[in-house]
DNA sequence: GCTTCCCGCCACGAA
DNA sequence: TTCGTGGCGGGAAGC
């Protein structure tokens, strides 16, 4: 222990290592690294500890003849204050290092501590906040993606070391990948929503859900401690499956190429990060304590002791773990009550994974694209592309204006390493669409709309495309075709395309290594159960996102889900016949998930920019959202996603909020029951049963859907879709219960079984719910957030 | 007093 | 042997 850690070694290694400290070679260093001088010039003293921060002792006198003076001043004017401490603060950074000689020539040793950056200056949070600043989020090949280690540290004024913490994080969300020595390549988040849909796909597999509970389940029995022959058990039980000593998930093109690496890699911080982040993309709700995380962490390494110093030691990494992706804004920092106390845990705030195309693949392989080997990660894509292709040329047809778009096609990595490949999935997906479409005989597809490349120009490039499709175009709108439901109904979506934008980065080689194909097995199995779970982690995750201050929360949900304020709609209208469509798998891309809405018409009748709550401010559009039954499928990619959850918890604070979130969440699951409500039905609107072409045209050019003149020909789907008479009773046990989550200390919840429904109605004065929200009897509010559900071949128009 | 996490020692393996 | 990498845990800052 001596001699591995005294203060004295650690200080001798600064000079060298350091270069922060590097930069503090001069005499007057001593605050900062007084000890090791001193432990330098006099080897025989005592150890050293981390010299502690005097921060008790106040210089006797003032600094500075006048610092008195100052001081009245500041006390007496807080505008004098301010402005000092604003010029304090811009000149902090830029003249720390010129000034530090200078400071500790004039300072003493106190004072040049109290100079000193604080401790959470340095925190790893802050560090990869600067760190994250020097890259953009969606990298292009015509940017500086590399990163070099000693260069980045050196700029960011840290050791290295902090810099590997940082990246090994990024590493394992394939955000950056080794290049070699000391040098890395950034990525971005081009392949985020891919790994993290891996990862839930590998948490799933390795159980993790039964894990936590079976964790949460022995806490609460008081028997899970640290000794004991419990504790090996537990640690068996955990480690026991087969997945247990799964390795870092890695993507294609992207595995690890060094060795030293890969040696110890089962228990680096990557695997760590990927593990914990699985955690919470399989828990229901997406809060995870970090000790739970810890033990389900330990427990799968080997079958060690699970004492004491190993759980802080793994809570020390899920700690740096924590504060990068916290910096990603993928988590967040809650609290968790707890019988003694509170529990430190965190919640997932990154995109909404949603796994139901797991369950729904099989259809999808079955129906639309028999051979599959990569059944996870193929067609929809594919068939995007398609339908982008189609609108492009309907739009060309249409001389649609468009703004000028950025391709990030060309841009994205991706393209480069598959490039032929990519230069075969346009023409395959549009080959096979066009075979399989006529066994559809739905072949709706809703195309991503254009990305966020117009009127607001995205501080990202869009997120979508990386295979280098073209950029996006449709007419003005686009009925969204939904299949029939089982009962029979089919349905149709007119999307506004600032919200139908789904993130369909399409990556044709993408395949989770170690993950076998087998999951494409349980279409059977969705129930209400599984889409409870989805749809109530999508509320959840809409709850994480209402705090608008969650900025990189939103910065990414934005980019995934919503697009620019392009007035532009998608139109789609076609009739699905096949009952089974309802079944029918989603993009396995997070971001083309569809939805359908049995028995009703959403409308999207948003016109804010993304990410724009003003947005959201006009309230003269009125709506109805009726939602009977949830159905969970989408023929092929593009619908709009809406989940329930979004539906009743958002209409439904995040709808309000972060609007985009809600109608464009790339990860949402089709969840949405949608029922006719009275209440909702009641609003000031006409209600007719069967709305003619002109009715929608009105409609729709009114709330500046499409332009004036333009018509929407009456949509066959509108006339002939039956009416869902059964809805289906879709339970949301889970549903409430998250939104009792958004209070963070709310550990566990009773789960009580209620609809969606029930949901929808109560979340206005529900614990979620945004006081802007109100519970308008006729719900007029709801559809003035920009959203016009049309219940059941009903067009419910609040017109001003 | 507990939580959080900075810090850097030092083991490991490639060069 | 050097150096890049990163596991690890002491212990101080922060609350």
């Amino acid at each position: 222990l001596e001699g591995k850690k005294t203060t004295s070694g650690r200080r001798r290694e600064n000079h060298s290592s350091e270069p922060y400290r590097s930069v503090l070679k001069t005499p007057l260093k001593q605050a900062a690294t007084s000890h090791s001088v001193l432990t330098e010039i006099q080897p025989d003293c005592q150890p050293l500890t981390t010299p502690p921060k005097p921060k008790e002792i106040l210089p006797a006198d003032p600094w500075t003849p006048t610092s008195n003076l100052k001081i009245l001043i500041s006390a007496a004017s807080p505008e004098i204050r301010n402005r000092e401490q604003r010029r304090e603060l811009s000149n902090s950074t830029s003249e720390v290092l010129q000034a530090k000689p200078c400071l500790q020539e004039h300072l003493s040793g106190d004072e040049y501590e109290k100079s000193q950056p604080s401790r959470k200056e340095k925190s790893l949070g802050l560090l990869c906040h600067k760190f994250l600043a020097r890259y953009p989020d969606y990298s292009s090949t015509a940017e500086n993606n590399y990163i070099c280690l000693d260069e980045v540290a050196e700029e960011l004024n840290v050791e290295r070391r902090r810099i590997y913490d940082i990246v090994n994080v990024l590493e394992s969300l394939h955000m950056v990948s080794r290049l070699a020595k000391n040098k890395y390549v950034w990525h971005g988040r081009h392949n985020l929503s891919k790994t993290l849909q891996a990862l839930k796909k590998v948490g799933e597999d390795n159980k993790y859900t039964q894990q936590i509970q079976m964790i949460k389940k022995r806490e609460y029995e008081h028997e899970f401690d640290f000794d004991g022959e419990r504790n090996e058990e537990m640690a068996r039980s955990l480690g026991s499956n087969e997945h247990s000593e799964m390795s870092f998930v890695e993507l294609p093109g992207m595995e690890f190429r060094a060795a030293s690496v890969n040696s110890r890699k089962d228990k680096s911080l990557r695997v760590m990060s990927q593990k914990f982040v699985m955690l919470f993309l399989v828990s229901t709700p997406q809060i995870v304590s970090l000790e739970v995380a810890a033990k389900i962490l330990i427990g799968e390494d080997q079958l060690e002791d699970l004492d004491k110093s190993k759980f802080k030691t793994k809570i020390r990494r899920l700690y740096d773990i924590a504060n990068v992706l916290s910096s990603l804004g993928l988590i967040e920092k809650v609290h968790v009550a707890e019988e003694r106390g509170r529990k430190p845990a965190f919640k997932w705030t990154g995109p909404e994974i949603q796994n139901l195309k797991q369950l729904l693949q099989p259809q999808c392989s079955k129906n639309l694209f028999p051979s599959r080997g990569k059944q996870n990660f193929t067609r929809h894509p594919s068939l995007i592309k398609l339908v982008r292709s189609i609108e492009n040329d309907r739009r060309k047809i249409q001389s649609a204006p468009t703004s000028p778009v950025k391709i990030s096609a060309s841009t994205d990595q991706n393209l480069s390493a598959f490039p032929s490949k990519m230069a075969e999935v346009p023409a395959m997906a549009k080959h096979q669409l066009e075979g399989q479409s006529n066994n559809l005989s739905s072949p709706e597809v809703v195309p991503k709309p254009d990305l966020p490349r117009t009127a607001a120009p995205s501080q990202q490039p869009a997120l979508t495309q990386p295979l280098g499709v073209g950029p996006l175009s449709h007419s003005p709108v686009s009925p969204v075709m939904l299949p029939q439901t089982p009962s029979g109904v089919s349905y149709a979506i007119y999307l506004h395309p600032s919200q139908a934008h789904t993130v369909t980065t399409y990556s044709p080689s993408f395949m989770l290594q170690p993950l076998p194909c087998a999951n494409v097995t349980e279409i059977k199995s969705i129930n209400s159960k599984v889409l409870n779970r989805i749809t109530t982690e999508e509320g959840d995750n809409q709850i994480a996102t209402d705090d608008p201050t969650k900025s990189s929360t939103a910065k990414e949900r934005s980019t995934i889900k919503s697009e620019t304020s392009s007035q532009q709609c998608l139109k789609r209208s076609q009739a699905l016949q096949d009952s089974n469509l309802i079944k029918r798998c989603r993009s396995d891309e997070e971001s083309a998930v569809p939805t359908f809405f049995p028995s009703g018409y959403l409308i999207a009748l948003t016109q804010c920019t993304h990410g724009n709550k003003a947005g959201f401010a006009n309230k003269e559009k009125a709506g109805v959202c009726s939602l009977q039954h949830t159905t969970y499928s989408s023929p092929i990619a593009g619908i709009i996603p809406v989940t329930a959850s979004e539906l009743n918890s958002v209409n439904i604070p995040a709808f309000h909020i972060t609007p985009l979130n809600i109608m464009l969440s790339p990860t949402s699951i089709a969840a949405a029951p949608v029922l006719s409500n009275p209440c909702l039905n009641s609003s000031n609107t006409s209600s007719a049963q069967n709305p003619s072409s002109s009715v929608v045209n009105f409609t729709l050019q009114h709330v500046g859907l499409i332009p004036a003149g333009v018509q929407v020909p009456a949509n066959p789907v509108l006339q002939h879709v039956p009416v869902s008479s059964q809805p289906e009773n879709v339970s949301h046990s889970s549903e409430n219960r998250n939104l009792q989550e958004e209070k963070p200390s709310v550990p566990k919840e009773p789960q009580e079984s209620h609809t969606v429904t029930e949901n929808f109605f109560r979340t206005p004065g529900g614990p979620n719910t945004v006081s802007s929200l109100s519970a308008d009897s006729d719900g007029t509010d709801r559809i003035s957030q920009g959203t016009l559900y049309i219940p059941q071949r009903k067009l419910e128009v609040s017109e001003d």
